[in-house]
DNA sequence: CTCATCCCGTACGTTGACGTATGGAAACGA
DNA sequence: TCGTTTCCATACGTCAACGTACGGGATGAG
């Protein structure tokens, strides 16, 4: 059984590539899974189905169902810790970093909905663990660039939760009712309604207690 | 088979009463364990074991697992919309309805696991349109009291879209990183310069467009 | 050519939940 | 007291998914 590295035929010289091409795959296809019918969705059966293989296939790759998740989980902390610095590091300027990751979060309506998902079902003690993590990540580096803005420990806290808890909600009014949700234009005013709103410019006043 | 009215031994007198006693118990239960576990777990047999009863009992006063779901459903959106409007009618300044409104959105823990829990199983044609229609509901109510407060038709849309994201964003990062979110004094801080930002007050500035 | 390893298909046993059939106990009216 | 209605338990069949056992074709090494 496989499960680490042996040696795929394919992608031969970067032996650092540990896992086996095709472990990789049945991941992807588990997030996609997710993103669209939850956590259950996430089943052997169904998914070697829709692959075009069967069970067989599976258990050669994996030992458990569980172990797919477990790699799933694993691929996608990946995902969502790289994506979320890519094109942001590079960013000096912390006004322009927020703005940028404010932009990211709102681009990706399939990332959005993959973590809703996962969240959803935090109650699997491997997917609450996770998406823990990557939520406090999220939340710690946003809370850095808010201090980089010169604002106070506390204040500092306070807006990046409040910017955090905005654009994850967008995303589940988003989903929710994409109807009543604005676009185009619209959406172009609510984008600059909220970075006025939850961004205070390098110049602009800062708010302490009332 | 009732699934509608038969009456029941107790609370006589008030025909007016619709579904039996214990139908409204089974359809608590797929509440609660729509809460907690998700859609998946509004399951007959582990709702009985749960009642301390049988399958007997549930398919004699349910047809099958879907009419409780729509019964659960039936009683969140009713339980959704009775309590949205409970204590807020009476508040006539706009300005103290949509704080009236923030303070109960904030209040109830359970109520925000509850339609996080509803909006993730949103795959579910039946949930999904309920789902659509609270938010939608709520949605708009906002909007009116956004209104109300002198606001334009887009400003007013794109407010009350901010804010109502906001509020779910809090249950959302509440839920999946509890350790993060802020506690007591924090929170109250968290509370007043969130109502401070989404709601101007009646004298206060209004922002069109840059 | 032979053989061993890789990768997958097939068949089987098991489990948990859905839904049905039927029996039975308790309450209630005549 | 007797029968009917109400509510629930038990037993059964079905189905989908998990996991295992085993076989077999392909591929590369010797």
């Amino acid at each position: 059984m496989p499960m680490s590295n042996q040696k795929p035929p394919g992608a031969r010289g970067s032996d650092a590539v540990k896992s086996s091409l095709s472990v990789e795959a049945w991941a992807e296809a588990a997030l996609d899974a997710l993103a669209t019918g939850g956590l259950d969705a996430v089943a052997v059966e169904p998914l070697a189905r829709r692959l075009g293989v069967t069970k067989g296939s599976f258990y050669w790759h994996f030992p458990s169902r569980e172990a797919l998740l477990r790699e799933a989980l694993k691929l996608w902390e990946r995902h969502e810790t790289i994506d979320a610095r890519a094109g942001v590091e590079e960013m000096t300027d912390p006004y322009e970093r927020i703005v940028r990751l404010f932009k990211q979060a709102n681009s990706s309506y399939k990332a959005g909905r993959l973590y809703l998902a996962l969240a959803a079902a935090s109650d699997d003690p491997a997917v609450g663990e996770v998406v823990k993590r990557v939520s406090a990540n999220r939340l710690n580096y946003l809370n850095q660039c808010y201090r980089a803005l010169g604002l106070s420990e506390l204040d500092a806290r306070l807006w990046s939760t409040f910017a955090y808890a905005t654009f994850i909600g967008n995303q589940q009014v988003h989903r929710d009712t994409p109807e009543q949700f604005p676009v185009d234009e619209d959406f172009r005013a609510y984008f600059k309604l909220m970075l006025k709103t939850l961004v205070p410019r390098p110049g602009g006043p800062v708010d302490g207690e009332a």
